[in-house]
DNA sequence: GTGAAAGCGCTAACAG
DNA sequence: CTGTTAGCGCTTTCAC
């Protein structure tokens, strides 16, 4: 009966070998403590027994899980077929992989993001799309790990990457208007509906991309004011960060008879959305309608026209947050740190002077 | 000294609503064992703490962990920037959220996948790019962890989830030779060089990625057979399943003399990168030059002319990999499964008869 | 309805 | 160099 179909434990080997289980962890941890020959033969035993040791109990012992966590209210299945997060996770894990952590990806369950942190077993969390007005900060705080913001600085007692979204926005609007539209259409990320059943918690609330929107209209308005106009509200239609949602919102600015020469998209999906949405009103791409993207993600680049967009270095802001949070899990006095990283508009194809006059820039006014 | 820093236990909650930790613990867990009053009072104080129970210490005790391993040889940061994955990686993710499952990317840890599986925390792995002979099959089932193949049927004692890439490749194979091509480059996917430094494991060998390619391979070489003709090994050349490694390996073809009319890629990537390497040379595609890709990733049919590819359900492959994975995880009982998926050829704009001949299929024999 | 006590499997003082 | 022992924080029989 000595054969079990279950994992051996630590016991079976120190019984086998003839030596106590102190031995046998020390075989594993602390090897020099041993004489070579003891951890040798511990080590056999413990290989044709096919031990290992159980990750969740020494977990417990040691305090830590050498995993960390990516905090997001969007559900798992968006984050993996959403190009940001293509960009974003890559750099996450690229820096995550440097280290030798492994990465948990923390997405409401059951509806329920509480539950999810909950069971979450990391040394440290990385949030994006969440800020100070989140409960689900609190209750990461609570729970006594490290936490770095993405997207947020809200509260400015955790550590925080951020990018310049206003400037950005400011390039973007400016570029615009220097070519000489005046009918500029603003289409703005809506705060999605997150996956929320019936459950007990998400009283979701504006999210922080609620505030990356602020920042990026901030951007618009300012480059706006600086050329002595003014954006008309009106003009600002908010819709789903998607493709559909873009071309959804076009349709609907263009239902509700606005006339744009062009257009200023808070993200590239909604910006490709709005170029598919305008060809199919039979407008052409930039001669009758210039779009303008944001976040310049890998398709940008390849679709046709290519798109004119504002890059902003998602990898980076990836591989930044988890290089601050491991500084904070590693040595757990460290100060908290700030990071602030750069846009920049890009022009490409998709953006031309109004009234299809060619591609070299002309003031109509 | 009441107020601590760190997390509160189930000691301290315990105290201070005057009960046992018992009392506790079935406040969260059997509430229905405790009376209404004592159990909501316990809750109460609990929240007051922001006492959570500990995760770690969950897991040890209920031996679940509620998380599902996905394994692959790759690191994890490709995982991420991999058309290919981020559409399996969606399925996973719909499956596992839609039974409140976390997910774990197992993934080599320092290079080495054998540390990685050790600390995996996870009532079960998916596992991907992996088959019988890789060491780190035996390492998965020798923890008593169920485990769910994708792409490899190998130890047939195993649940598996495979697509038809014999028949998907016959498909592209045919469809050139219908056209009137005769003289086909076959573009096919090399072993990856695992990222493995020169640590402890890692003798990785042929992997299974080796075995998707054997059968595609057959796949093609049976269309040519049905046709009466041969498919010469020489205009077999392989490259790493990349854009990059597309367009490489078709320039190499092209400096060993080869003039293909027609190109079959084992992968949509490769496709793409052949593609841009033949209008390099100052071919047109499809006029001077047909390709075929294999997967039908989302790009595929966004570029121009749009990919003709053999479509796979990725999605669905690592939706059902999950669904046969948790069933024999909630009932060990349960006799593992077989799947096997359809695939099925997308005629798009990248393929036409050769020597620019119009877009009708005629036979040029 | 409630609590005492025995683990889950491992690590790490502390002795010897 | 090796073993004894006491936890890590929680769950869960089994008595009361």
């Amino acid at each position: 009966m000595e054969r079990r179909a279950s994992r051996p434990r630590i016991a079976d080997v120190a019984r086998v070998a003839g030596v106590s289980k102190t031995a046998v962890s020390f075989a594993f941890n602390s090897p020099e403590r041993l004489s070579l020959e003891t951890a040798d033969r511990i080590r056999e035993v413990a290989e044709s027994l096919g031990y290992r040791p159980h990750p969740v109990a020494r977990m417990l012992t040691q305090r830590r899980t050498m995993a960390l966590g990516v905090l997001t209210p969007q559900a798992l299945s968006v984050i993996f077929s959403n190009p940001f997060f293509a960009l974003f996770n890559e750099g996450i894990a690229r820096a995550a992989e440097e280290h030798g952590y492994e990465l948990h990806f923390i997405s409401p369950i059951h509806g329920s993001l509480v539950t999810a942190i909950g069971r979450a077993t990391v040394d440290g969390v990385v949030a994006i799309g969440v800020s100070a007005e989140h409960p689900e900060v609190g209750q990461v705080r609570g729970a006594g790990l490290p936490l770095v913001l993405v997207d947020s600085e809200d509260p400015p007692e955790l550590g925080s990457v951020v990018v310049d979204d206003e400037g950005g926005a400011r390039a973007a609007a400016a570029h615009l208007i220097e070519l000489g539209h005046r009918d500029i259409l603003v289409l703005a990320v809506e705060a999605p509906q997150a996956v929320g059943d019936a459950s007990a918690d998400a009283p979701l609330g504006p999210r922080a991309e609620a505030a990356v929107t602020v920042r990026r209209l901030r951007g618009y308005e300012q480059a706006f004011e600086s050329a002595g106009l003014a954006l008309d509200p009106a003009w600002v239609v908010a819709g789903r960060a998607s493709i559909d949602g873009g071309a959804a919102a076009f349709q609907r600015a263009w239902a509700m008879d606005l006339r744009p020469t062009a257009v200023l998209a808070m993200g590239d999906a909604m910006a490709l959305g709005a170029i598919r949405a305008a060809r199919d009103l039979g407008l052409r791409v930039p001669n009758d309608l210039s779009v303008v993207g944001f976040d310049d993600i890998d398709l940008a680049s390849h679709v046709d026209p290519a798109l004119t967009t504002v890059h902003q270095p998602i990898r980076q802001k990836g591989f930044e947050a988890v290089r601050l949070l491991l500084a904070e899990v590693e040595q757990p006095a460290s100060p908290v740190q700030h990071l602030r990283l750069e846009t920049r508009l890009i022009v490409r194809g998709s953006t031309a002077p109004p009234h299809g006059r060619g591609e070299v820039p002309g003031t109509q006014q």
